[in-house]
DNA sequence: TATGAATGAGGATTCATTCAT
DNA sequence: CATGAATGAATCCTCATTCAT
């Protein structure tokens, strides 16, 4: 599980990093998190930036070589740490070990958990999802992230329900897409196409866990 | 059903003036989708565009007074097209005459139209997802088409069947944002993170709406 | 007298061109009038011209081979005109043998006749104005037209009114400039600079001229 | 007395913001006044100016936002310079205390005074002549400094000669056209049509205001 | 003769990036 | 470290002019 830990030790350096941050890098950081995120990467100018971060425009490249670099130096984190919990120990034993109910406890858990993550980063969710297409290195990023790790233990699990009678046949990668655009339409209608309507977000969670639970069911 | 009307119209309209199309024209729109859709309107360059076309640059800007305008003109008749047969007659009147089943097989004839539909156009699908978010023109067109037109209709369906006890009791905006989870997260998948994937597209078709229809149905 | 008639030639010449042109030269001088006069020659398009001219934007260039030519039919006509009356030969004739109040008179009945005419015709004054500092091919003609025919004449005039004692002793030269300073800057502050104040012109002239027979009276 | 002052502080002000130009920005202007009096606003390109400036093109656009913005930045300080002297508070006094033949002297010193001044900046003069009918901002700037200020205090003080009628009894308006067309047509003569002849300047300012003066005098 | 599509050179302006202070 | 003036390539767009129809 080399790889598991390297990713943890990559977050605990950007972690430290994070801390480290000088104020004038924070307040570029904050000023790019909100440009990029209103306007899009590209449609954001450098000195909009440094301007927004009462900063010179020089100084931004004093931190972050390339306008690029920003971007990075904002998204990977933000993926490392959005995908971090699926590691957390108890989610593969919880899988393996119990029922299946389990899995729907599970998936509550971990989207009633994700969802606050997204509700205190709602920008980042936003740049993430519109500049994914665009940057191979997110995409890159987010294979390792996700490919490499998540997708394997989730198909784990899945063949254990599987066996177990208690998942509906059809292909893994179907399944995890059925769950992923579940949730990840919920996310996106909830921050980013309508963040302003009147939500009850409890409520919603569960209704899409019944709702992905039903439909995935063995009939 | 005026509006309904109007809204044929105007698309015949669009067909007439895409049949009046000059050659540099169609060249153009062909680039510009191509190249809008590879990087996106904000890092597409109109001279990438007039190379690509083999136009000059000033000939882009006879036909579309500026970049914007050529994207729209390139986005809102794709909209309208991939909207309208959700007006088709049939579908209201099925949904509120037929038991539910026929829900079933009206949502699976529709996704398997507008899935041949987003097939033959995946570059433009991609232009919308990844542009609808910067554009307020193109965000009006689409409240116009899908909030205005849809939504309604859609609501007075499920409205009709959760009257029969045939559909789980949560709010309707719920609902058809989990059946567009589905439908959209299969799409984009499909056409856009893993175009080159083998994919048995019938067979996703069916699951995926199975997976709605269980996911969807009363307990 | 050769000088003179080559001039009424070209006057006539021109006359004639005006009476054959057609109903879209027609409208197309008329909307260049329009448009040099409102933003400058420099910064008027020849499509705007074309289509305030209701005229297709190759049909100006069928007419005037350049842009320039088009000013230059439009300036040079106007040029001719208003210079023209200068050689009526009662103006020479009367100055030379008349009383000096005569010279009153005559400025006068000039003034009120040349103002008449940039009344009709205050945008060509405008462009005539706006333009001269721009184009050499104007400045010549405008030198052709005065340095080489009018100023002599003027000068001669000039010279007999100074032997019989009525007139103050200064250069020429800057006798005529104070007559044209005075005749110009009516002309402009009436029709460029106030044009829409409620003006009572024969008063003007009747003063402008007093003002400049006693400025320039003998003392 | 606050309009006054308040004018002296934004000349003030203009001349210390003059001196803190760095040498790029001194070039800029050069460039550019040198190059907008030859060819006027429209018909100069920004990268022409950067060149004869020795700068890059965006330099230009670090220290003035668009091109327009640099004409601005060239005319207002000269217009209000230009202006100034008029308000030196011993003019009022003098052409209300002092006999009439104060204000010729007046005049004199005034237009000898200008004329320095216009002799200096010939090119400014020439730009500001040439631009205004296309600007309103220098319209309004000239109205600002010439229709609110000058004109009131030029009125009083012809009220004040006419009470001891010493002038003619035209209109103010009339008289204020007749002064400015005498100078202004002196100058645009002197330094614009015909700067490159051999000029007696003092001889022509004193004939000027002679002029002036008997064009102006009670019959 | 009149048209208007097509051109391509040139226009103002923006922007990521560098570097002397 | 931080600044912000300077850069020049690239951007979108305009325009006078040409030419096939």
């Amino acid at each position: 599980m080399t790889d598991f830990k390297k990713m943890v030790e990559t977050l605990e350096q950007t972690t430290e990093k994070d801390r480290k941050l000088t104020p004038k890098q924070e307040q570029i950081l904050k000023a790019a998190v909100e440009i990029f995120a209103e306007k899009g990467y590209a449609s954001s100018s450098t000195s909009e930036i440094a301007a927004k971060a009462n900063v010179a425009e020089g100084t931004i490249f004093r931190h972050y070589k390339t306008k690029k670099e920003l971007l990075i130096s904002i998204v990977t984190p933000f993926m490392t740490k959005f995908t971090l919990p699926f590691f957390a120990s108890h989610f593969a034993n919880k899988v393996f070990e119990e029922p299946p109910e389990e899995l729907e406890s599970l998936l509550r858990t971990l989207l009633k958990n994700r969802f606050e993550f997204a509700k205190e980063n709602a920008p980042l969710l936003r740049i993430v999802i519109q500049e994914m297409a665009f940057h191979p290195e997110l995409q890159e990023k987010f294979q390792e992230v996700f490919l490499k790790e998540i997708f394997p233990k989730f198909e784990e699990a899945l063949n254990q329900l599987k066996d177990k009678g208690k998942l509906v046949e059809i292909p893994n990668a179907s399944i995890i897409r059925m769950i992923i655009s579940a949730v990840v339409g919920f996310l996106v209608t909830r921050f980013i196409i309508a963040p302003d309507l009147n939500w009850d977000d409890d409520k919603e969670i569960d209704d899409t866990i019944d709702f992905i639970m039903h439909g995935l069911a063995q009939k």
